[in-house]
DNA sequence: CGAAAATTTGACATGACTCAACTGGAGTGG
DNA sequence: CCACTCCAGTTGAGTCATGTCAAATTTTCG
């Protein structure tokens, strides 16, 4: 029981949400479950849903032509994932993911979802906002991209996300990044030479 | 009056808008000119709005320690512009803004953006919807970021922005791919020079 | 334990940057 | 209308950050 309190005092923390509102959510959202490297959505896949992440790890990533991945994204517990533009349009999905640890989501298909948003008001501005606060991070996310160095930005995902480091292998990591695992590697062993 | 309903055609497009919320818009959104090369917003400013661009077209950027500005956006007609995180927390504004050409902007401080999403249902949702569309564009920009080369994200540009390399000075456009103005320069020079 | 995958390390290649010199418009004042 | 300045843009030489490829080592996991 406690999990879902959390749950909601965490969603709450946006946007006031009623008891009536949550249930809904939880009658909506299905319970899913995926082991440690399960493929939780495959690319290309017709239904793409959004995901509420209630305990473990994602990773989304976007395959191109050449076969490289790129990670864009890491989801932790109360965080959402998916690919939303295929959960919005039907189209088939862009992104893959893929359960870095065993992970526990509540998940909403494009019809589910539009249900939640339009029957809980609460819901419809919980989301603006956390798109809205998303939005900002992705920003600023770019402009590291385009002014820091790899080592930057390395720095700045360790001390932003400081667990992951441990849990994540770290070819994603330096997808994430947009460095090869070789130039992490390398950076790293710099790294801590010179902490001696 | 013909502006004012392409303005709710085009709101409508995410979101119907009944015509009172429509009014409501033009009430609290501020008409504001500037002339070309104008600054819109200081960097530093404790005052954020959030603007619907009318006309023109402008640039918002970062400037760093160092005095480099980094270009995360430019925007156009009937796209929205502004310091999303200064305008929710009434924190200092993170970027700066500036007129590439004249433009004219509605113009929405916090007070006034929050009455309208809380009175107008058909906003918060437009913005639910807005926010998430961007989001979506945020991802694929960073996605070009982490895996193409400066050159492909060149293409990426001139062909999803067509006008906006006629208008813009190529220096803001090297520093919102990420690219030194030189750099690009020697790019274009290669580019066209394969042409003949 | 053994096979496959992840990580490390090294030699070399290259894309992109720096800095400095040069060119060419766009304004401005006489 | 010219002369002058002041940026934006171009070009070139040299450098540095990061990539590539291949081999060695370690870790993971059946």
């Amino acid at each position: 029981m406690t999990d879902l309190t959390n749950i909601q005092a965490n969603i709450s923390h946006l946007s006031p949400i009623s008891t009536e509102e949550m249930a809904l959510f939880f009658e909506l959202g299905l319970l899913r479950k995926f082991k440690k490297n399960a493929l939780v959505l495959r690319q290309g896949e017709d239904i793409s849903p959004f995901m509420f992440i209630k305990r473990g790890c994602l990773m989304t990533y976007h395959e191109d032509e050449a076969g490289f991945k790129h990670v864009i994204q890491f989801g932790v517990a109360m965080w959402w994932t998916g690919d939303l533009q295929s959960m919005q349009d039907n189209t088939l999905s862009y992104y893959g993911i893929k359960a870095i640890s065993p992970t526990e989501v509540y998940s909403f298909d494009q019809a589910r979802f539009e249900t939640l948003v339009s029957a809980a008001p609460g819901f419809e501005r919980y989301f603006r906002l956390l798109f809205q606060k998303s939005l900002i991070n992705h920003q600023k996310r770019i402009i590291r991209n385009i002014s820091f160095s790899a080592e930057q930005r390395y720095e700045a995902f360790v001390s932003t996300f400081p667990k992951l480091e441990q849990l994540v292998p770290q070819k994603y990591v330096a997808s994430y990044l947009g460095i090869t695992p070789e130039f992490l590697s390398k950076m790293k062993a710099r790294f801590y030479r010179q902490k001696d």
